[in-house]
RNA sequence: GGAGAGGUGGCCGAGUGGUCGAAGGCGCCUGACUCGAAAUCAGGUGUAGGGCAACCCCCUACCGUGGGUUCGAAUCCCACCCUCUCCGCCA
């Protein structure tokens, strides 16, 4: 969300991002909405100075004189609360609009509505060749019995999963082998609850916009997380943090729910799209430095690229245009790896700046060094792995003619020593 | 789930209807002393919104959150959230 200075102070800029990102927001109504209620404040402020008046001038004055006193004070007070009334209202849809207010994008973000208008910025790798007839992951899975693909579906719903065997285990292996490198990185793991309360929601953007995404849960008003990001944001809301303390840096690990409400048909065979998985998520929380801030979004681009390197997978970066970008954030690159089967490229991480618009959501501050003033910080964050989705490109390109899965060198420690997988039956 | 205690500024902690944005201490900042530091002494030190050219000043709000009572609430009442102790249940 934007600070209401910001706005009243920079309309056009807001009005030309509301336009770019494709938002539904009316700011001239906005910003007429906030000029009503600073007047009404103003009014009910004057209101509550001249009861404070009255009300200290209560011990001094004679007996005889109080009835009026109260009397005024009375009426005033009435007056005061009937204001207050309208004043909530107004309070209320102008927050409802601020919270809809879209983060300025960094100048050079591509203008765009669709994914058609995302830059590609870099290809890494070589796009395998097969000398023979592919499988997709899942009939790699079926072929090596990894999983239960169709029989779950009857006990949990579309799009959820069950692995088994060699494969179960080699995504707990690529989980360990992220952590350990984000270790190396600076990052400490953190595992987070699944379970948030809405107010998390609203303090990452998740909400509003993004609430028929979420699971709710009615008995306990508890919602499931498509992302630890929810909760890592919230960690130290309300908090001043020192500048000492920062950068903050996450490894977060959690459970991750998503309904794919709107993506009704899309992906609904095997592992790309499903209700529940599992993410190491990479995040920071900085000082609210632009220039700093860039240089974490590049470290945590650069993690993620690390990650689907050691996996061996090829892969390309792509620049979100400013339609696709969501609505908080000032950059945003995904890396979409490359899958045989349907011979296109996949999105399997997302790398976020979003400045300090979530950080005021979520009222993350800290105190600078030098002026000693409170200001908010600036969020990142950035697929670390996830899983199974990374599952799919990693057993497709790493195939071999006779149906088993060739292991990349960074994981064979943490499966045992074992080169491949497979072949068992 | 049952019973009890409690939530006050960066931290600790006093405060049961007005003189309280809040004593005192710690921490931090500035100055004095010092070659320098420590110790000591003096002063300062919350956040947000509005007025204003102004980080001077003035007004308003905030003592877990939201309501209520009252001329007036950190203080009284109600609901909720969280923490702690004991019991119960439990991986």
């Amino acid at each position: 969300m934007l600070s209401i200075h910001f706005i009243r102070q920079n309309p056009e800029i807001v009005k030309q991002t509301i336009a770019d990102k494709r938002v539904d927001l009316d700011l001239d109504a906005l910003l007429a909405l906030d000029r009503e209620v600073v007047a009404l404040k103003q009014q009910i402020e004057e209101m509550a100075a001249e009861v404070n008046r009255l009300s200290k001038s209560f011990g001094k004055v004679s007996k005889e004189d109080r009835p009026a006193l109260i009397q005024r004070s009375k009426a005033l007070g009435a007056e005061k609360k009937a204001l207050q009334e309208s004043l909530r209202v107004e309070e209320e849809a102008l927050q409802a609009m601020l919270w809809r207010t879209p983060g300025i994008p960094a100048e050079d973000v591509p203008v765009g509505a669709t994914d058609d208008d995302n830059v590609e910025i870099r290809r890494v790798g070589e796009l395998p060749s097969f000398d023979f007839d592919i499988r997709d992951h899942v009939d790699l899975i079926e072929l090596n019995d990894w999983g239960e693909l169709s029989r779950v579906t009857e006990v949990s719903g579309s799009r959820t999963y069950a692995l088994k065997g060699e494969l179960a285990r080699l995504e707990v292996a690529i989980h360990l082998m992220v952590l350990d490198m984000l270790a190396e990185r600076g990052f400490g793991m953190i595992t987070v609850p699944a379970l948030a309360r809405e107010d998390a929601f609203y303090g990452t953007g998740h909400f509003p916009g993004g609430r028929e995404d979420a699971y709710h849960l009615p008995n306990d008003d508890l919602f499931l997380s498509g992302t630890a990001e929810i909760v890592l944001t919230s960690l130290h809301r309300g908090e001043i943090l020192d500048e000492a303390d920062l950068p903050i840096l996450y490894a977060g690990y959690s459970p991750c729910f998503r309904r794919e409400a709107g993506s009704a048909g899309r992906d609904v065979r095997g592992l790309m799209r499903v209700h529940q998985f599992t993410k190491v998520e990479q995040y920071v929380l900085c000082r609210d430095d632009p220039e700093e801030s860039a240089r974490w979004h590049g470290e945590l681009l650069a993690g993620a690229e690390k990650v689907v390197e050691l996996l061996e997978l090829p892969y390309r970066v792509v620049e979100c245009c400013t339609g696709e970008m969501g609505l908080g954030k000032h950059r945003m690159h995904d890396i979409e790896v490359w899958v045989p089967s349907a011979q296109t490229w996949r999105e399997t991480h997302s790398c976020s700046s979003l400045h300090d618009w979530q950080a005021r959501r979520a009222d993350l501050r800290y105190r600078r060094e030098d002026d000693r003033k409170v200001t908010h910080v600036h969020t990142l964050n950035n697929t670390g792995v996830a899983t199974p989705r990374i599952l799919v490109p990693l057993l497709e390109n790493h195939q071999t003619e006779d149906g088993r899965v060739r292991l990349p060198e960074a994981l064979v420690p943490y499966m045992g020593g074992k080169t491949h997988i497979g072949g068992a039956r």
